[in-house]
DNA sequence: ATGTAC
């Protein structure tokens, strides 16, 4: 099937080169101008070859523009190194190119100390997914993601994992109950509870960071949507875990995944255009954009940022909270971590900033939570604290395919019968969420025996997720 | 990821 849309390929065909033209031109592209895609390419062309007569031209005369003063645009662009710095790419063999290729350009950032690809990396906007950064005294609001403090938590309860068969049903009412899912979606006057975050004199930074209250307010303790998921499952320990005082067994427990819901992307969207126009990085690197730590916009996105890590665990807890007291069960443990952040570390003897962008900290002996899938275990993991992955390891499995991939080639009927060779209810998904279009997590687990060790497994058996594409509640 | 945007 002919693509009937102008892409980059093409408009290099036409003699364009990768630079901020290109951005232009591709943005320009992005219009309705009810022009055939022929007729777009001859406009592209035009303008290339004299752009002095698109001037004038309410359309083009930014690309014209931009075409006429190239030269002067790139010399005042940030120099990235030449050569990348190195980096170990764990598990690099079922790592699409995409990804490598942009870890390859955050390795040539001036600011850039050192970093490490994950082995469930994927293509990202800027930084890659899986993709770990330490960068000198500079953030990079895309190495973060838009999904600012992203992250698990898992509660262990004193309930024997057959109580998962025993209340099957009792369980499935609980996550119906207190959980709200979907994009958009929040809590109703009388379903809104308190919590301590909303009191964070963060939220007084400025203006805009203030406006952002209200709809945490009324978004806390929401999942919102695509891979986020309240599930509960067994808990495995094979043996006794002396630092969380477990007992062999196993046990029922509930795991979620989330992060700071429209509060995030609103902060993660507003700094990623403000550090688009302080640091102007040639064009393969515009989305990794950063800014000075010392500077008002750094420092502002630094606790904007420390502030929706602190709202997407608070999310956690009003759940977690809200389960646990409706279970009526007492708490054996609860672990949790961020894995979409960044922080302050010390790597080499130098205090660095480790950015990482769906990666799960693996310091050593700090316990992080790394989900498969929905009918595939999890890990509760203990960090190795290998430096050469930057005290990181992944955040889960990894797409094996693209969200509209999966929708177009899987079928429901295989998703239903891995489902039930699990023993796993589902409620909500969509077939992008199937466990087909992950990676096996035990290669990815493999790929990372140098950086984690497992202390338990975790089986999901209920799992609630976003309705698919529906706006119901 | 988010209920958005040249």
């Amino acid at each position: 099937m002919k693509n009937k849309r102008i892409n980059g390929n093409d408009l290099i065909a036409l003699g364009y080169k990768e630079n901020h033209a290109m951005g232009v031109a591709l943005k320009i592209n992005k219009k309705r101008l009810g022009l055939t895609k022929e007729e777009m390419l001859q406009k592209f062309k035009d303008v290339l070859e004299t752009p002095e007569s698109f001037l004038v031209d309410s359309t083009f005369e930014p690309l014209a523009n931009v075409l006429l003063n190239i030269e002067k645009i790139d010399d005042e662009l940030i120099t990235l190194n030449d050569k990348p710095n190195e980096y170990t790419v764990y598990g690099a063999e079922n790592i699409e190119e995409g990804a490598k290729d942009q870890m390859n350009v955050a390795m040539t950032l001036p600011v850039t100390v050192a970093g490490a690809l994950m082995p469930d990396a994927h293509q990202g906007y800027g930084l890659p997914i899986g993709g770990v950064l330490a960068t000198k005294n500079a953030i990079i609001p895309y190495g973060v993601g838009v999904d600012i403090g992203c992250r698990m938590a898992l509660s262990v309860f004193d309930l024997p994992a057959t109580y998962l068969d025993l209340e099957h049903h009792k369980l499935k009412k609980i996550l119906i109950d207190n959980t709200k899912f979907g994009a958009g979606h929040s809590f109703l006057k009388h379903e809104r509870s308190d919590h301590a975050v909303l009191d964070n004199s963060l939220f007084e930074t400025n203006a805009f960071i203030r406006e952002l209250k209200d709809k945490a307010w009324t978004q806390l303790g929401t999942s919102g949507g695509g891979n986020h998921f309240v599930e509960f499952g067994v808990m495995e320990f094979k043996e006794k875990d002396e630092v969380l005082n477990i007992e062999k067994g196993s046990y029922l427990a509930l795991l979620t995944h989330s992060g700071s819901r429209g509060m995030g992307a609103t902060i993660a969207d507003h700094y990623t255009k403000l550090a688009k126009e302080l640091c102007k990085l040639p064009f393969k690197a515009q989305n990794l954009a950063y800014l000075d730590l010392d500077s008002e916009a750094g420092h502002e996105y630094w606790l904007a940022m420390n502030l929706a890590g602190d709202y997407a665990s608070a999310c956690h807890e009003m759940i977690h909270v809200k389960i646990k007291s409706a279970l009526g069960a007492e708490l054996l443990a609860k672990v949790e971590n961020h894995h979409n952040f960044a922080w302050k570390e010390q790597f080499n003897g130098e205090e660095v900033i480790v950015h990482r962008k769906g990666a799960t900290p693996a310091s050593k002996d700090v316990m992080g939570i790394i989900p498969g899938s929905m009918a595939t275990p999890g890990f509760l993991v203990r960090g190795k604290g290998e430096e050469t992955s930057i005290n990181s390891a992944s955040h889960g499995a990894g797409r094996l395919m693209s969200r509209t991939k999966a929708i177009k080639s899987l079928s429901k009927s295989d998703l239903s019968s891995l489902l039930a060779d699990n023993g796993v209810t589902l409620i909500g998904a969509g077939m992008d969420e199937a466990p087909m279009a992950y990676k096996d997590i035990h290669t990815v687990m493999a790929a990372q025996k140098d950086l984690v060790d497992i202390v338990a497994t975790f089986l999901p058996k209920i799992v609630r997720m976003a309705d698919d594409g529906s706006r119901e509640d």
